[in-house]
DNA sequence: ACACAAAGTTCGCGTC
DNA sequence: GACGCGAACTTTGTGT
């Protein structure tokens, strides 16, 4: 099985190693920059608990609707199997 | 009751939305963008779930590691497990 | 760190790992038993799919209702925190 | 529409919704039972995460993991890491 | 091989 | 400050 992998060209792994690392060190960064922006705003007297949830109903909200034509789409797709 | 109480929190509750809201799209897009680099390398025959365990062992120091699997052996011992 | 660890009690340890797999067995069993009623009910000409789609829905039910009393409770608790 | 189409089925759809049901709630509950045994685990001073790589080891063939791993030192040797 | 669903892991929160 | 709870993210397995 492992005589058709990957040649593992070392050079090119390394830069899929490094530009996948650089890229998650960039998200962590902004994972902190958020974090940041939460504390601000607690430190302003607002309740996280209250943003985080806003923010997640912001969030849902496309989806909830992609949800309803997903599912208008498999009940007309199950009157069609019934019918 | 609150339209007396937070005219100006209002605004300032809206900026710390925006603001996250941003933060939480560019994160995304960096998550997209590792995506596309390990879908790039699966592409070149390299196996991804080793990419990623390989990844996820330079995040963690050696020590730990290495404490880790020290304890997993004295585990794997104490049932008789070929370690 | 690890002076103050588990002594290492084989066969407590053993005891907690059988009685673990054997959970995890019957889980296991179970979901096996879930797999089969789909494919009894695509053999009867159902859309899996759908079975899914209302399998779901019906378990996020109430956790809609309980998202909704603790959104009320959130919002209630905003309005103290403002006034 | 579907009235004249389906009255048959939905009682043939019901119970298999509650068949489902049944064993889902039936699987949570060992699922549940799986959590107090490590919560004991952990009460009478075992590693919890190490115990669940445990379970994990010795659900997969001995052969697999040691080609993961072989795998895996091929990457990190690539690399140029510790092994 | 892809997409969806399940499991496991981690993190932040509230509690005691 | 340690613990358990719950949510979010990540990873693994399965069905098409």
């Amino acid at each position: 099985m492992s005589d058709v992998a990957a040649p593992i060209a070392v050079e090119q792994l390394r830069s899929f190693v490094d530009r996948i690392e650089r890229l998650e060190a960039d998200k962590a960064g902004i994972a902190d920059g958020i974090k940041d922006l939460y504390s601000e705003a607690k430190s302003l007297g607002y309740d996280v608990k209250i943003l985080r949830k806003v923010i997640a109903l912001r969030k849902i909200k496309p989806n909830e609707r992609r949800e309803t034509e997903e599912l208008l789409e498999v009940y007309l797709h199950a009157l069609g199997e019934l019918a």
